[in-house]
RNA sequence: UACCCCGUGGUGUAAUGGUAACACAGGAGAUUUUGAUUCUCUCGUUCAAGGUUCGAGUCCUUGCGGGGUAACCA
C-alpha cells in the first residue's frame, strides 16, 4: 500500500476552506488542529476518521504546522486514565505522533478560572442559584422561548462573592452554577444562558482534589483551543449548533492568544456495526464481547487485535471521504482496504479450517517429501519455504463434494483436482463412518503432474486447492470471525426506544481447531498470514502463547463460487 | 409544529455556471498452481417543481425527504 499518514487526501470542504485561509494570509500561514477526546472509553473507527484529519491536515502542510492531542477531561466523574493510555496508544498504532504538544484541558483550570472571573466583572456571566430542574423548566422549548433567571441581574461583585466561594468548596454540588449571559429567547438553545461552570466534589484524575468546580465542555473547549493557538476546530455534526457560542467565548474573552475556527463534519457510520460510546461500553459491560479489543469490536484496539492494519484504516478514511452529508458507509469498503493491503503483505501459509483425511493409496508409506512453497506471490522477494508432503493429507471439507452442484470444480468422486505447489490427485473412494459421515478419501497422485505440469493430452483439473500433511500438521486454534450483527443499522433497526442487542449475530464468532502447516506454530503474536484459499489471519496478541498461536481472522478472502451461488 | 445542517448510480464520494466522473458493491469475460490477486468490459446517478442564464448537479424560490438541537455530558 502506497499510503502513508502524511499522503494527501482529495480536496473537501475542510482542505478547501484551509487553503483559503492561507491563500488570504490568516494564522501567518499556520495550519495548527487538535484531536481532542474526552478519557471516557476506547476510540473506534469513527475517532479514526478524525484523527487522519487532523493529524492528516498537519503532516499536509509541514512544516508550518502541527496537530495537539489534547484530552477534554472536564468531567471528573466520567473519565479514567485507563482511557489515557488506550488513546495515546490507539493513535501512535495509527502512525501518528503529537510530538511534545500533549495537552489536557485539565491544564488549564486556573486560566480558564480567570477568564471566567472576567466574564464576571465584564457582566458576561452569573451565578445562578436555581436548582437544576428549576434551570431546565425555564430554559424554554425547542419552539418558545427561556424565562430570566431571577438571578440574572446579580451585580458583578456580587457574582464574583459567589464564584469565588463556589471555588473554594462552601457549596454543595447543585446548588449554584455560573451562566454565561447572552439570550434566553435565542432559538439556539445553547445561546440561553449556557452552564459554564458547576460544582463538582470529585476526584480528578490529574488535578485530584484542587478544584469544586469543573467547566463545562462548551466553555473550555473553545478557550482550550484558543489558549494553543489552534487555527482550525474540527469537529462532528452535532456540534454546530455549539458554533455561536463558541465564538462568543472567543470573541468575550480578552487576552487569548489565538481565534480559532471550528467546522463541523459528518461522522462515520458503518453498517453492521453501531458507533455509540453508550452502546459499545454496553456491549463490554453486559458481556456480549470479550472486551474493548474484542475482535468484532469497531474499537481501534478492536480491529487492531483481529488484524487491521494502520495502512487499512488510513486507505480507509481516505476514501470515505469528507461531507456533512449523514451517510453511511457499507463496511465491504473496509474489508476491501484491509485485503488490499494485506494482499500484498501477508504471508502465505497452508492451514485447513475443517479438515478431511485424504489418503494417497499410491503413495509409499512412510515417505516424506518437502515441496517448496511461495511465501508472497506479490513479492517474490519473500522467497519460498519447505512444507512437509507425505501419504496422509488433510484437505477442507467444503473442497469435496460427494455430489458436486454444477460448476464446482473442485475434489469430487472420480474426479481430480490440483493440489497447490505438488500434484494432482483423482478420488477413488469415499469412506464413511458408522454414522454415514465422511471419514477419509482414498485417492491416488500422479507423479507426471509435480511442479505444475501438464503432460500433454491430458485434461487439465480446473481445482487448486491446499492441503497440510496429515502426520506433521500442527493443531492451531482460529477464531473465525463475523459481523457482530445482523442488520446493516442495527440502532436505527431497533427504532426508538429498542434494543439494539436482539441484531447481535449469534455466529459473529466460531472457533475452531485447524490444522496447520508445521511453521505456523512457531507464527509469532502479532503476525499478518494469509491462509491462501481462506483468508486473512492475525496472530492474537493477547491469547498466542510462544508454540501455541491463536489465530484471529482479519477477513475471508473473496469467494466468487460462493457468489456465483448465492 | 421553532431553529440549524444535508439531499449526485445500490453505497461512499468528485465535478467550484460549460461533455455528470471515481471507488466499493453487482454482472460478464480474460489470465491464474489461491474460484484470491490482476486485467477488460458492463450495469446504473443529479429529490421535485418553478425561476435566473446561451448554458444549472452547481445560483434563487417553494415544496418534499433525511439528520441534528431543549445534561449542572462531551
Amino acid at each position: 500500500m502506497s499510503d502513508t499518514p502524511a499522503a494527501p487526501a482529495s480536496q473537501d470542504f475542510i482542505r478547501e476552506m484551509i487553503a483559503a485561509d492561507l491563500a488570504q494570509g490568516r494564522n501567518d500561514g499556520w495550519v495548527i488542529t487538535r484531536f481532542p477526546p474526552e478519557p471516557n472509553g476506547y476510540l473506534h473507527i469513527g475517532h479514526a476518521k478524525s484523527i487522519c484529519l487532523n493529524f492528516g491536515l498537519a503532516l499536509e502542510h509541514a512544516p508550518k504546522s502541527r496537530c495537539h492531542l489534547r484530552f477534554d477531561d472536564t468531567n471528573p466523574t466520567k473519565e479514567e486514565v485507563e482511557y489515557v493510555d488506550s488513546i495515546m496508544e490507539d493513535v501512535r498504532w495509527l502512525g501518528f505522533d503529537w510530538g511534545r504538544h500533549l495537552y489536557y484541558a485539565s491544564d488549564y483550570f486556573e486560566k480558564l478560572y480567570a477568564f471566567a472571573e472576567q466574564l464576571i466583572g465584564k457582566g458576561l456571566a452569573y451565578v445562578d442559584d436555581q436548582t437544576p430542574e428549576q434551570i431546565r423548566a425555564t430554559r424554554g422549548t425547542l419552539t418558545s422561548p427561556g424565562e430570566h433567571s431571577p438571578f440574572r441581574g446579580r451585580p458583578p461583585a456580587e457574582n464574583l462573592d459567589l464564584f469565588r466561594r463556589m471555588r473554594a468548596g462552601e457549596f454543595k454540588e447543585g446548588e449554584r452554577v455560573l451562566r454565561a449571559k447572552i439570550d434566553m429567547a435565542s432559538p439556539n438553545m445553547n445561546l440561553r444562558d449556557p452552564v459554564i461552570y458547576r460544582i463538582l466534589h470529585a476526584h480528578h484524575h490529574r488535578t485530584g482534589d484542587a478544584w469544586r468546580i469543573y467547566p463545562m465542555y462548551d466553555y473550555a473547549h473553545p478557550l482550550s483551543d484558543a489558549l494553543e493557538g489552534i487555527t482550525h476546530s474540527l469537529c462532528t455534526l452535532e456540534f454546530e449548533h455549539h458554533r455561536p457560542l463558541y465564538e462568543w467565548l472567543v470573541n468575550n474573552v480578552d487576552g487569548l492568544p489565538g481565534a480559532p475556527c471550528q467546522r463541523e463534519f459528518a461522522r462515520l457510520n458503518l453498517t453492521f456495526t453501531v458507533m455509540s460510546k453508550r452502546k459499545l461500553l454496553r456491549l463490554v459491560k453486559e458481556g456480549f464481547v470479550g472486551g474493548w479489543d474484542d475482535p468484532r469490536m469497531p474499537t481501534i484496539s478492536g480491529i487492531r487485535r483481529r488484524g487491521y492494519t494502520p495502512a487499512a484504516v488510513r486507505a480507509f478514511c481516505k476514501t470515505i471521504g469528507l461531507t456533512k452529508y449523514n451517510s453511511l458507509t457499507d463496511l465491504q469498503l473496509l474489508e476491501h482496504c484491509v485485503r488490499e493491503d494485506l494482499n500484498k503483505t501477508a504471508r502465505r501459509a497452508y492451514a485447513v479450517l475443517r479438515p478431511l483425511k485424504v489418503v494417497l493409496t499410491n503413495y509409499p508409506e512412510g515417505r516424506v517429501e518437502h515441496v517448496e512453497l511461495v511465501n508472497n506471490p506479490e513479492n517474490e522477494a519473500e522467497g519460498k519455504r519447505l512444507v512437509p508432503l507425505s501419504r496422509e493429507l488433510y484437505i477442507e471439507a467444503d473442497d469435496f463434494m460427494e455430489e458436486p452442484v454444477p460448476g464446482f470444480h473442485r475434489l469430487k468422486p472420480g474426479g481430480e483436482v490440483r493440489l497447490k505447489f505438488a500434484f494432482c490427485i483423482i478420488c477413488h473412494e469415499v469412506v464413511k463412518d458408522a454414522a454415514g459421515q465422511i471419514s477419509e478419501l482414498r485417492c491416488t497422485y500422479d507423479d507426471t503432474t509435480r511442479h505444475g505440469a501438464k503432460p500433454e493430452g491430458r485434461p487439465k483439473p480446473k481445482g487448486t486447492i491446499h492441503w497440510v500433511s496429515a502426520a506433521h500438521a500442527v493443531d492451531v486454534e482460529a477464531r473465525l470471525y463475523d459481523k457482530l450483527f445482523t442488520v446493516e443499522q442495527p440502532d436505527g433497526a431497533a427504532g426508538e426506544d429498542g434494543d439494539f442487542t436482539r441484531f447481535l449475530n449469534p455466529h459473529s464468532v466460531e472457533i475452531v481447531t485447524a490444522k496447520a502447516e508445521p511453521s505456523l506454530a512457531q507464527a509469532r503474536a502479532g503476525t499478518h498470514f494469509q491462509f491462501e484459499r481462506v483468508g486473512y489471519f492475525f496472530t492474537d496478541p493477547k491469547d498466542s502463547t510462544p508454540g501455541r498461536p491463536v489465530f484471529n481472522r482479519t477477513v475471508a478472502l473473496k469467494d466468487g463460487f460462493a457468489k456465483g451461488k448465492a
